[in-house]
Parts: structure tokens; C-alpha cells; sequence
DNA sequence: CATGAATGAGTGTTCATTCAT
DNA sequence: CATGAATGAACACTCATTCAT
């Protein structure tokens, strides 16, 4: 037994609960048509991909999007969000069930892979336009994006305290890094063209070694 | 004397050199609307700028630009391909002027930083843009961008076969890291609001630090 | 006591008497949503105005709306005609209860006046979009328009044997030149800006001394 | 020889003069475009009326109308500033041939009657959508629309102080009463059908006399 | 009867691209 | 070569109308 399957699957999405019939209703639209989306938006891009083709995509008429969804860019922006939430939802669960502050980033890189392997499609919209204007400054006043920053920080900070990481180096700045390896070993991936299994436990070790050893001979 | 400063500035874009009346003025045309269309891309991202905007900034008549771009893309990726140029074309001038490989990696780092430092408004578009589909295929067949990659690349091989970089790591995967290092440090900067004076030269040591012997405390 | 108070109000509309349950809670239906109607269509005017607003206006489902009326057109429609419907009642009414030609005329224009003043909304709808081209044809098939018509020429014809108003005139032109004086001091009224107390009476004796007087000094 | 015929037609739009090719060239387009539209909108009216239909009836493309008026609305408001000016254009270089206040207002009636029936497409728009809101509110802070107002009331103050029309009226409501029996003419004209030949001089007089005197049996 | 979610045709507007001058 | 007016395809978004529940 090891730190990567501690306990079993909990859902993504933290499921809503007590909704009545219409509302359940709706969330459920809201998902399908986000489903549609992401697959339209991540073949497409953006800008390409029209109402049109996700309405299309999600077997519904156009004007039922602007029914779940104000324009274009909320759409994209909800897209966003949920997959920023279900990654918080996950790390959290994961890491709160192991103690070293060492084990936790462990934990932190192996989920990040398998999120950003399990959500292809998304990874690539989200490196395609991450930085459009309108998602980025929205983003910036989302609180979800926020909390996801906040997290991470806390796990370097722990990290710091405990002796893992040294100090000295600004937390923000170290969160980056770790997070732009993890992005570079998924980029990385995801250009050798055709997809295979990756050994997600085998990158997790390299990325921790790298991120705290670094490449020097030893 | 140090090694950021080993000689005198040597122009980022590969001189054309022996060509006719014609092929020079057509050249200089071609840059001048260059120049213009990185202005207005930089500050209107690629879909909002209009190719009104970027011939009236360059102070012709929009079909004019249309003599020495094929498309809007065509104009585009030849920004993207004109910067690669430069920026190989310093780093291949300044690292070669320097021995060791861990000095060269050094160099490479520092060039690196103050290359994106110089062309803020390139980068803003490569990191906001950089995967637009069309600019990345076509990026993929450029042999401009393989020369970078391939340039890195050599340098890492060099500080392996020196030993100052660990083996057993792919050396592709290595390049990667240290240029999301690079990246993170500048995406960093720019996301700091009013531009300011960087320590390029300490931000250099840090970046070598941390790709070489990572976050651990010692 | 004075032409204009001579007995008790009566209902504007026609009240629908003998009526089963079933058509009574239809006509009930009807005028809830005329009603909610009128309203919206005076807000934002024919086009900006949608049957969700009126439908939600009048509390209920935008569905419910289309079955009691055909289409949008229709709806539209029944307001003017309950409108002149309306209107035309009260003149009957009022109109019968004096006898002398010139009396009735005044009459006609008091309670004109009056009843663009209780139906502000109304006026402006009919102003604005009277001549829309659906409602206009269909309001010449009307038969209540071509009622509303006829009662006013029957009073200007009484006028011309009584000698009150001169012949060789012909009776349409008449009335329509009362109709716009009567119109042009509403529209006044309503260009004011902030609406206030009318003087109802003494409008009727200006437009009544124009009307047959005309505006040459005497 | 008599006032209706002084001398001989002057053009209806203050002509552009001194202008370079290119402006000319602009003012001819607008002004097809303006033909084109006046056209469209009184057939179909406003809502109806699409850009590609006014487009296609001035044989241009969809966008070539934008290169020459920012959006439908100012379209249309074109239509009705141009129409305006033309009216008042002919207005001003009619009456001021004339000395007496009582013949100066019967040029108004006639040459406004003349301007009516020779538009009759902008009559139709004009009473059908006069009022919207945007034209309505853009009017009102529109110089030429009050210059005609001015024009108007100026007529009825000159008159009054000749002593033709008699004091103690206001002069905008006197205006307005004229207006309105002029257009209850011109609309009654218009509601006839079949186009005719119309006894303009004839028409002219009875409205002075109507407008004088009144309709009271003399 | 009532509902209101779903529909999808319709339109104003933009902008890359062309081509006559 | 240079121009910039003209082009027209493309797309986000609206809303009258329908129909399954």
C-alpha cells in the first residue's frame, strides 16, 4: 500500500445534494452542454469553435446554450472553474490523507499528472488560451482559482517549516516552478503525438528528485 | 569582466547581407510591418487585431500588407519566427564566447531572461498565444524553431558529458525544465504590475541554483 | 351642472354578460394579459418588448400567453381594438346624453381628451406604432375602427345640417383635422415632460374655438 | 404669375461644393446607399428592413454600408436629418421670396404639401416610426430638427404680430395644429390608394382657410 | 389548462482578403 | 508597387413559437 491509492475514488465534482428535480434538471444540462464544450473548444480553439458546434456537439439547439449560460466567454470561463474546482477537490482529499509534508507534495505532483492526464482535453485549452484577457482577469477575482493558488502555497510553506525546502526563496515563486516541471513533463507528454500509459508513479519520483535535488551530478 | 559582458552587442536579427536593391528594400518593408504587427498584437492579442490596425500603425495601406504576407497567420508566425532567429542568434554569440559548460548554461539563462526582458511585448504574445494551433504545426516543421531546441538541447548533452548534469534524465525533458524555470521567473515578473529594474544577474544564480540542485534544504 | 359631468361613469369595455364560467375565466385570462401587455408595450415599445416580459408581467408562463392569443401580432391587435373599443363606448355614451350638434362636438373632444390622458401607456403605443403595417391593415378590416370612424363623421354631419359647421367640406377631412388638433394638443401635453393636472375643460374650449374658428384674429 | 412659382426649383440638399474626389466620391455613396435604404425602410419599415436588403437594393455588399454609416440606427437617422434639411432648405428659399406673413405661411403649406407628396417613401417611414425612441431622442438633440421647429415658429410669430393670427395662443402649439393639418391631408392623400394627381394649390387654400377661419358656417 | 424548456431561423456587425485604379 | 474601397462569409446572440409533461 502507498501514498497513491490510500483510499478510493471520490468524485470530482463535489456532487450536489439536496437540489429539487428542477434544479438537479439544470445542473445536469449545465454539465452536458460544458461537456460539449470542452471537447469543441479543445479540438478547436476558442475562437473557432461557434455556439453552434456545441450546441451541435451537445445534441441541443443553439439558443439552449444562452438558456444555461450568458455568452460565450461564461461558458468558457464555467469550463475553467470546474475543472480548477474538481482539481482542488481532488488535491485536497489526497493530501489531507497523508502527513509528511514531504509525502504531500508527492501527492500534490502524482494527482496534478493524473488530473492533467485524465483531462487532456482540458490541459490543452487550458495552455492554449490560458492567458486570454477576459478568462485571465476573471480568473484573477475567482475565488476557486484563489483558493487553488492558496493551496499549493501552503504546502510549500509546510514544506519550509518542516526543513523539506529550504527557505529563503519566495513561496509564490517556488509554487511556480513546481508547477511549471509538473507542466513541462505533461507538455512533454502530451507532443510525443500518440498517447500511451504513462508511469505516473515513475514521473513523480523524477519530478520530486528534480524539484528537490535538482540536476546536479552527484 | 564577467561572462554577461564578454563582448560588444551584436544585432539580434542575422543581417541580410549581398542583396540586391529590390530583395533589400522588400526586406526592410517586410520589417517595418513586423514591427508594427508585434505592436498590435502585443496589445490586442492575436484576434482582436485587425490587419487595419497593424497597416495603419505601420503607416501603409492595408493591402499593402497583403505584398509581403500571405495571411494574417503567415504575418504572425513570422514574428514568432523572426524573434526565435534573434534570440538563437544572440544566444549562439554570447554562449560561444564562454567555456565551461556549466558557464555557458549560465549565459544561456542570463541571455535567456534578458531577451524576454527586451521583448516584454513578444513574449506576452508567445506565452498567450504560443499554441495557437496553426502557429504550432507550422512551428513544428520550422527549422528555426528545431535550431533552438537543438541548441539547447547541446548545451545540456555538454554539461551531462561534462558531469556537471546528472545522466539517465531524457535530455529533451531537461531542456524543458530549465526553460519553465526561465519562464516561470519571467511570468513571474510581468504578473507584478509596473515594470522595474530586474537583477537579472541574481536572478540567473537563483535559476542555476534551483536547476541544478532543486529546493531541497542543505 | 355642465355637459361634461351629465351622469355616472360606465365601464369602458363592453362588460361581456351571459357568458358561461368557462368563457368568462377565457375573457378574464384575456384582459389579465392585455392588461400586462399594454403595459410592457408602452415600457419598451412593440419590438423590444417580448411575450417572456408580458408573459411574466402578467404572472404567467410565456406559454400560456399563445393560448389565448394567436401570435404577437394578435396581442397587439386586441389591445388597440379593446382600446377603441373602449374609447368609442365612452363617446357613445357620453355624446347621447346631449343634444345639441355643437355640444356633442364638444363632448367628443372632452372626453377624447380624457381618455388619452387615463391611457397615457396606450397613447404612446398607438402613436408610436399605429401605422405598423399588420395592425394598420388589419385595423381597416376592423370593424371597430370603422365604427369609431363612422361615429365621428356622424357627429360632423349632424354638425354641417344643424349648420354649426359649414358644407363643402367633405366629412372625412373634417374629422380627421379634428382628430389631429385633438391629437396635437395630447402630443403637447405629453412632450412636457412631468405629467400634471390638465385642464380638461378649458383644452376643450381652445380646441373648439380652433376647430371652428380657426386661428385668424378677430 | 404667383407665389407658388417665384422662380425656378433649387436643389434640395445644399449642394457640396469644393469638395476633393474623394469626398465627392463619399457623398455619392452615402447618398445611393440613403436612396437604397429610404427605399427598403418604407417598404418593409424599420424592424423589417435587413442591411442586406438595403445593401442589395443599392447593389453593394453587406459591409459597404458600414464603411459609410456606423450602424442601422444612424442609417436610418441619416435618412431623416437629410430629408429634414432638404425640407427646410426648400422651405427657407421659398418663403423668404415672399413679404406678407399670410403668403409666407401659404408657401409653407404648399411647398410642405409639394415636399410630402414628392416623398412620400420618407412620409411613410417618417409617420410610421417618428416616434421611436432612439430617432425620437436623437432628433431632440439633432440642430437641423430644431432649426425647422424655429423655422415654424418663426412663420406663426411673424403672422401674429402682423395681427393674421391672433394673440394669446402659444406659438408651438399653433405650429403644431398646422402641422397637423397639413399631414391629416397629406395622410388622408396617402390612404386613398391609388396614387393621383393632387390639386396642390386648391389643397393649399383650404387648409389657410381651415387653419384661419375654421370650420364654422360663416 | 398551464407550464417553461427547447427550438432554430434570423440579423446586425466584423474583418480578412481582393482588385481596380 | 501601393492603395483602400469593396467584398461577403461567418458568428454571437435573440426571441417568437412549440410541445412534452
Amino acid at each position: 500500500m502507498n501514498i497513491y491509492s490510500l483510499n478510493p475514488e471520490i468524485t470530482e465534482e463535489s456532487a450536489p445534494v439536496l437540489l429539487n428535480r428542477k434544479e438537479r434538471h439544470r445542473l445536469l444540462r449545465k454539465s452536458e452542454i460544458i461537456r460539449a464544450a470542452e471537447h469543441v473548444f479543445a479540438l478547436k480553439g476558442f475562437h473557432k469553435a461557434t455556439i453552434q458546434d456545441i450546441a451541435h456537439q451537445a445534441q441541443y439547439a443553439t439558443g439552449t446554450v444562452y438558456l444555461y449560460f450568458e455568452d460565450k466567454d461564461s461558458l468558457y470561463f464555467s469550463i475553467v472553474e470546474e475543472k480548477i474546482r474538481g482539481l482542488l477537490s481532488i488535491l485536497r482529499s489526497k493530501v489531507t490523507q497523508v502527513n509528511s509534508p514531504r509525502g504531500k507534495i508527492e501527492v500534490f505532483i502524482y494527482e496534478s499528472l493524473r488530473f492533467f492526464e485524465k483531462n487532456q482535453d482540458f490541459f490543452r485549452i487550458f495552455v492554449q488560451e490560458e492567458n486570454r484577457w477576459l478568462v485571465k482577469s476573471r480568473l484573477a477575482k475567482s475565488a476557486i482559482a484563489q483558493k487553488r493558488k492558496d493551496f499549493s502555497m501552503e504546502l510549500i510553506k509546510e514544506a519550509q517549516a518542516a526543513g523539506v525546502i529550504r527557505k529563503g526563496l519566495e513561496v509564490r515563486q517556488i509554487c511556480e516552478i513546481l508547477e511549471s516541471i509538473i507542466t513541462s513533463f505533461i507538455f512533454n507528454w502530451w507532443q510525443e503525438g500518440a498517447p500511451q500509459a504513462r508511469d505516473l508513479k515513475g514521473t513523480t519520483e523524477i519530478i520530486m528528485d528534480l524539484f528537490l535535488s535538482g540536476t546536479k551530478k552527484r
